[in-house]
RNA sequence: GGCCCCUUCGUCUAGCCUGGUCUAGGACACCAGGUUUUCAUCCUGGUAACACGGGUUCAAAUCCCGUAGGGGUCACCA
């Protein structure tokens, strides 16, 4: 196993720390840990509930990583917990493919859950009862035990709170119930008048199943799963009046208040756009519309005609044609779902980070924290109330930062996962590096990366062969480098050559760097006057890591090599 | 359209509940300067906001009312 990775899983496996250096941490930033906020002495029961209808979204990762923190913050007091449920009473939408993805992007997200589908299971369908049932709400409408909806649903029509409607049930609403008044942690008190309530169906007819709507269901599995605080996203808070009248129903009908007690709502505002639209994967589906329109192309790899026509119809936005049109075009979509962001060289560390700050704040001026903080200070009296834009610049700047934390060790570690998987190249030990040459360019790198594939793409000729690097002279910085002050450039390099010629092969950037020092002390000028024309020589451009860690990296006969094609070709252009 | 919610620098936000300490603080971005062999990093400084209109008050970003703008929701989707 590569040394880089047994690191990593030792950094990994060392708690939730996911960031050192300038991060704060919690214990450094604050010993007491007794917060000004409830400190309640009754267990928390959080539940993150996406339906398997698609991939993570960062939204939904918000809400996961909150109702996570939340539950951890108080795992002090017996009974606190974390929970995953899968809200699949859609059948025509949900599968299991979705499940699978939402699995792996919250154990990337390090989120992980005390109660859930097993994320090692081959089939995340497979039954897998806890001790308040499984984690499908599709399963556990199968079941004939307390946890079966029809029988909540024979309760409520047998007092009279709900009735039948062509093969579907209702609950009664109006003026039957009346007013409703429900507190929320965030938006605080919201009163709905009786006549602006209508009854809402709570069980579906045949066509669907017979299966309880989301409303029905979600009330039901959070109340017999002890969830004490809700924690959703607000475009449920209208919902809301509606799953506190299923509240105080089944809490009726039962006689069982404790079981249905409301839990307490936390709605968080939405993540939006720069555009202002809602941040959804419509906005990567239209992206790649546009491209293929203006592309013209009539279909895309692995996606059937019949979907490919309907997605350019609009008809759908699947991400997975979404994506075979970008890769096909070789466009980038903009990330909208937490594995678009993995793809794009972002760490969880920094993604958690960024979207913690989306709507919640310490109120202490400290934005670089790591996820103890977060579940040392997280309260959610301090959750915003209005909807805020998702900033990828700042995401970046938090990323850079979070790259910079890191080991050495570390860095080249995820970096050569990234490349792995994303590039399917071996870049580090075995591949196109060794060992030393690996860690020696990612110590190079490391500070001026924001994104995982930045130094990939900064430095493919690196890898090139010799004889594909080309120069282009036009560039204002390279044409002063080289044909500047009379070509002086072209006089520098071919004093400079002659001194490499004559350095040992072994640490050769190291001896070059040295005597290109010692050429500007001896001859006057500071180092860059010396240094660029090489830069340009064995790169082509004038960005490249320190000249001794690329010239390392190169080696002394690439060098050279590089040097020569160079002043052949400058001094071609100069004689025309 | 009905109902619900929101509104501080370009963006994320602190401050608002408990009016005066706010000539409104921080971060990202941007601009200028410095460090540096390039780029980046790093350091210093700067530009930039209380949506609008009324009211209450000695005093309002903070309290009240209205207007405008934005979002959500009105499915046998979740």
């Amino acid at each position: 196993m590569c040394i880089f990775n047994q690191l990593k899983e030792f950094s990994r496996l060392g708690a939730l720390g996911v960031l050192g250096g300038q991060f704060k941490s919690a214990t450094r930033y604050n010993p007491c840990p007794m917060s000004p906020h409830d400190q309640p002495t009754r267990p928390v029961v959080t539940r993150f509930a996406p339906s398997p209808t698609g991939a993570l979204h960062i939204g939904g990762a918000r809400t996961a990583l909150f109702s996570w923190a939340y539950a951890r913050q108080h795992r002090h007091i017996p009974g606190s917990k974390f929970i995953l449920r899968l809200e699949d009473t859609d059948l025509k939408r949900s599968n299991a493919e979705s499940t699978r993805g939402i699995v792996r992007d919250l154990a990337w997200l390090g989120l992980n859950w005390d109660e859930g589908p097993d994320p090692k299971a081959a089939d995340p369908y497979a039954q897998q009862l806890g001790n308040n049932g499984p984690y499908f709400q599709s399963q556990r409408a199968e079941l004939t035990f307390k946890h079966n909806y029809e029988h909540y649903v024979q309760l409520l029509i047998d007092a009279g709170e709900a009735y039948e409607d062509n093969g579907a049930v209702r609950l009664k609403m109006g003026s039957h119930r009346g007013d409703i008044t429900f507190d929320d942690a965030v938006y605080g008190r919201i009163e709905v008048k009786a006549a602006d309530l209508e009854d809402f169906v709570i069980r579906k007819g045949d066509d669907g199943g017979r299966l309880p709507t989301f409303h029905f269901a979600v009330v039901c599995d959070d109340a017999l799963m002890g969830v004490t605080h809700v924690i959703r996203g607000q475009e449920h808070l209208t919902n809301t009046s509606k799953h506190a009248a299923l509240h105080d129903a089944l809490a009726k009908v039962t006689g069982d208040p404790v079981t249905w007690a409301r839990p307490v709502w936390v709605h968080t505002p939405s993540i939006m756009n720069p555009g202002g639209s809602k941040m959804s994967k419509r906005d990567k589906a239209k992206a790649a519309r546009e491209a293929a329109k203006n592309a013209k192309i009539a279909s895309a790899d692995g996606i059937d005609a019949t979907r490919f026509n309907a997605f350019m119809e609009g008809e759908n936005n699947d991400s997975d044609i979404a994506m075979s049109i970008a890769n096909q075009l070789a466009v980038s979509l903009p990330e909208i779902e937490v594995d678009d962001f993995r793809r794009s060289g972002y760490l969880p560390a920094a993604l958690l980070n960024y979207i913690a700050l989306l709507g919640w704040n310490n109120g202490d001026n400290i934005e670089k924290f790591d996820l103890d903080y977060l579940i040392q200070y997280f309260s959610l009296d301090r959750i915003g109330k209005s909807n805020s834009t998702f900033d990828r610049v700042k995401l970046k700047s938090f990323n850079g930062d979070a790259i910079r934390a890191l080991s050495a060790e570390d860095f080249a570690c995820e970096l050569a996962d990234y490349v792995k998987a994303y590039r399917q190249q071996d870049w580090g030990q075995s591949g196109v590096f060794n060992g030393d040459d690996w860690l020696a360019f990612c110590t190079g790198v490391q500070e001026r990366t924001h994104t995982l594939p930045d130094p990939l793409d900064a430095n493919a000729y690196l890898i090139a062969d010799d004889d594909t690097i080309t120069y282009d002279f036009s560039p204002k910085a390279v044409r002063k480098a080289i044909h500047g002050s009379e070509g002086e450039g072209i006089r520098l390099l071919e004093q400079l050559r002659a001194i490499f010629d004559t350095l040992p092969e072994e640490n050769f950037g190291h001896a070059a760097h040295e005597a290109i020092a010692k050429a500007a002390e001896v001859f006057g000028g500071n180092m860059g006057k010396y240094a660029q024309p090489v830069r340009i020589a064995v790169s082509g451009g004038v960005v490249t890591p320190p000249l001794d860690v690329t010239l390392d990296l190169l080696g002394k006969s690439s060098t050279l090599t590089r040097i020569d094609r160079c002043l052949e070709q400058a001094k071609a252009q100069t004689g025309t």
